[in-house]
DNA sequence: TTAGGATTTG
């Protein structure tokens, strides 16, 4: 990002000639508009450009672009300094989809100028300006480029304010385009037909009718509080609008407003159609909709993005989704699930047999079918059989229960689990229930493979080892949250929670609290103490939470998985260890040939310390050819395990994608873009210290490697009435009290961080019943090409000492 | 037309 001077103060004038002689001087032109001619015509040498014409490459001199302002954002403060202010501009003529709008980024003194004038529905014309490529078009739907403007670029703006006080219809310059109106919830009136934006507080997935029709009931809440229920029929199931959970928001056009039992009701009308988005504040603004033609602008992004971060604040949304690993008998529970098989029963059940990749703690029922009646890949069956669950849904969910495809994924509402009555209680099992009836929502959706919970769960379940038993046990969160005996215990502990922070300041207490809000409305960087809850995180899966990160080049990386590091041991092993390079004045070598057909040569080359063999707790061993398993028994004796190959002439560092070191459990990586490596031998400085300690940093400074550090990355979405913001966790050890490089090889340590994450940001609680987090956080500003945008960082701030 | 939120009782 270049920086950009400041620039004198000029006064404001009006002048068209002033620009003409002085335009450096006066770069914001602010021009009126009365019905439909503005008092100065523009200059004549510029030509007007329609939205398709702005393309890279072509010559923009002596041309402008005109547009409406339908959103503009607070003016910011770059890292040098200069001011930034970024308006949207929407090409009415071109009226018809969303990529009619383009982004304008406004540096400097310009930038200032305009923040202070702007309104909504200006006429804006820009001319001298430069054309970028946006980065933001994926994200925002806009033009692929936008328009970068400045003084010092010798742009020049125009702003055609329309009189606030005329009616639309007369600020003719603009030619007005056809704009929905919305109804707020307090303003519905019996026997009309509006449209609506709400966020859905509660609803029924469709279902089949008694009728001719699928229905669904949604019930909307706007920040009237005021509630709507409408009843939606449909004899198209995708016309009715795709709710997948409560939180989600939509927009309603044509419903039916009538009064029922002295409460406004909505019921479908002709012509009825949806929208439907994700709730989550920070998520992409995506409409889930059936139809192909819809309207959809900024300004309803913008409305979507408000009523985000109000019903973050102020509606009661439980948390993350119940997983098996979670459940509790004699509860009900919605889960997020793949369909591996499904069986008839009988005339009123029907079978489903589902995963999500975790173990529910207590025995489950099995539901006796017949092996001809279960449809299902009978290998998969087998495989996941002690991780799948059987539901057993009733009565109206059997149809559609039937009509679902294997592989599918499902979320199934309001299940049921039920404590088996059996005589003797160490025997007894957990049933799942779908019962009849659609009360309280319950009923089975469809997820498309595009939902991002579908995503993660596709995610997890590919990393679900079905070989490995232990992993399956580990899965069951019963067990990590055994130091819970009973839901009393929960409860007290949760309790505590909620009058106390759960999380400390480890400096900075003197600072007095300041609201989100107030943060989300100031400029970046600063800092903040808050006092906020924790809605939700990111990841879920905790294990994805650990990323390595190079202090250098400042990059963050996946840690790689065991089966990358076997092949690349297996790749090693192709080439023999080279007996020119054994035993040297600083290790001892021994070399051996495998029995197996393979014949494989595997060399371990012992680290000596003043001529002689040192105790093997306190030996480095440099090791060719050994296979993962081996490897991996070595550093359970030794101190120190680097896997390394032969050249011709010596020992070099295998690919960095492997680790340069394995200490105990703890893998060490380097970054390939920072490291250099040098020759093996630079270790025997270290061999010929008087007291060799080993220590992983001064190994990788020998040996050229810029050390990747293990660091836990998580977004913590905190809210406090307020407002909503996403605050990223960066921590090697602080804020959990855990060393990130410890926890992957860690049971106990992972058990903690899932205790404590429990207690942040307890399952399946509403929003009241949060505990508080104290924090202290900064905001930065984060700037690539030409996007800027303000992001916060949780520091200073620890896991309170009785909570872990 | 259907359902009109407010858990089955298998």
């Amino acid at each position: 990002m270049r920086g950009l001077p400041g620039h004198a103060r000029c006064g404001r004038k009006w002048g068209w000639r002033r620009w003409e002689t002085d335009k450096a001087a006066m770069p914001v032109q602010l021009l009126k508009v009365i019905k439909g001619k503005s008092e100065i015509p523009l200059p004549s040498h510029l030509q007007k450009e329609d939205l398709k014409q702005l393309q890279e490459g072509l010559d923009h001199t002596n041309k402008y672009f005109q547009g409406i302002v339908v959103l503009s954002y607070p003016l910011t403060k770059l890292g040098d300094g200069t001011d930034f202010f970024k308006v949207v501009l929407q090409d009415l003529d071109k009226w018809c989809s969303r990529s009619n709008s383009i982004n304008v980024l406004i540096y400097g003194k310009m930038a200032e100028d305009c923040a202070k004038v702007i309104c909504h529905g200006d006429t804006f014309v820009v001319a001298g300006f430069k054309l970028a490529k946006s980065p933001t078009a994926r994200e925002d739907g806009r033009h692929g480029c936008h328009l970068e403007v400045s003084e010092e670029a010798g742009s020049a703006i125009y702003i055609y304010t329309a009189p606030k006080t005329t009616a639309a219809s007369e600020t003719a310059s603009v030619s007005v385009a056809p704009k929905y109106v919305y109804t707020p919830l307090n303003h519905l009136k019996d026997g009309t037909i509006v449209n609506l934006y709400g966020v859905v507080k509660f609803f029924k997935p469709p279902y089949v009718s008694k009728g001719t029709d699928y229905c669904s009931v949604v019930t909307l809440v706007d920040p009237s509080n005021v509630k709507l229920t409408c009843t939606l029929f449909n004899g198209n199931l995708d016309a009715l609008p795709k709710i997948y959970k409560v939180g989600d928001i939509v927009r309603f056009h044509r419903i039916k407003i009538r009064e029922y039992n002295g409460q406004m009701q909505g019921i479908t009308s002709a012509g009825f159609a949806s929208l439907t988005f994700d709730g989550t504040v920070g998520a992409p603004v995506v409409p889930r909709t059936s139809s192909k033609v819809y309207t959809f602008m900024d300004e309803e992004q913008k409305t979507i993005e408000d009523l985000r971060v109000w019903a973050a604040t102020n509606l009661s949304i439980s948390g993350p989704a119940a997983k098996l690993s979670g459940v509790q008998p004699m509860l009900y529970f919605d889960l997020t699930c793949q369909l591996v098989g499904k069986a008839k029963v009988d005339g009123s059940s029907f079978l489903l047999k589902v995963w999500d990749g975790t173990k529910c703690p207590y025995p489950t029922w099995k539901v006796p079918v017949e092996a001809r009646d279960l449809e299902g890949e009978k290998v998969l069956l087998h495989q996941l059989r002690n991780l799948t669950v059987d539901i057993l849904v009733y009565d109206n969910h059997v149809q559609l229960a039937k009509s679902l495809k294997i592989g599918s994924f499902l979320r199934i509402y309001s299940i049921h689990t039920k404590q088996a009555s059996a005589e003797n209680e160490d025997f007894s099992h957990i049933e799942f229930h779908l019962h009849g009836g659609t009360c309280y929502g319950r009923g089975i959706g469809v997820l498309p493979e595009s939902n991002p919970d579908v995503k993660e769960l596709k995610t997890f379940l590919e990393s679900v080892d079905l070989a490995d038993s232990q992993n399956m046990e580990s899965m069951s969160s019963m067990e990590l949250d055994g130091t819970f005996n009973n839901v009393t215990d929960l409860e007290s502990h949760l309790k505590r929670c909620q009058q106390l922070s759960v999380t400390v300041l480890t400096d900075h207490q003197d600072l007095s609290n300041t609201e989100l809000k107030t943060i989300l409305n100031s400029t970046a960087p600063q800092q903040y103490r808050i006092r906020a809850k924790l809605r939700t995180y990111k990841p879920q899966k905790l294990y994805q939470s650990i990323k390595l990160h190079c202090s250098k080049c400042n990059s963050l990386q996946e840690v790689p998985n065991g089966g990358d590091f076997d092949l690349i041991l297996q790749g090693a092993a192709v080439t023999a260890p080279n007996p020119d390079l054994h035993n040297t004045s600083w290790y001892n070598s021994v070399m051996w040939t495998t029995q197996d057909q393979k014949q494989r040569k595997i060399a371990i080359h012992f680290v000596k310390h003043d001529e002689m063999l040192q105790q093997p707790e306190d030996t480095l061993l440099l090791v060719e050819g050994a296979t993962l398993k081996e490897i991996w028994k070595l550093t359970k004796r030794f101190k120190c395990v680097i896997p390394v190959r032969s050249t011709e002439d010596h020992l070099e560092l295998l690919d960095l994608s492997a680790p340069f070191l394995l200490q105990g459990n703890i893998k060490y990586y380097g970054c390939k873009q920072c490291s250099t490596p040098k020759p093996i031998r630079g270790l025997s400085s270290i061999a010929a210290e008087q007291r060799p300690s080993w220590e992983p940093s001064e190994i990788a400074q020998v040996l050229g490697i810029e050390q990747l550090q293990y660091v836990f990355v998580m977004r913590f979405t905190l809210v406090d009435g307020t407002g909503a913001l996403n605050a990223y966790i960066f921590d090697y050890e602080k804020f959990f009290q855990i060393p990130a490089s410890e926890i992957l090889t860690n049971n106990f340590l992972q058990e903690k961080m899932q205790m404590t994450m429990n207690t942040l940001c307890p399952p399946g609680r509403k929003l009241d019943d949060l505990p508080w987090l104290e924090c202290f956080i900064k905001s930065y500003n984060v700037r690539d090409a030409m996007k800027h945008r303000v992001y916060y960082q949780i520091f200073d701030t620890t896991v309170a000492e009785d909570v872990v």
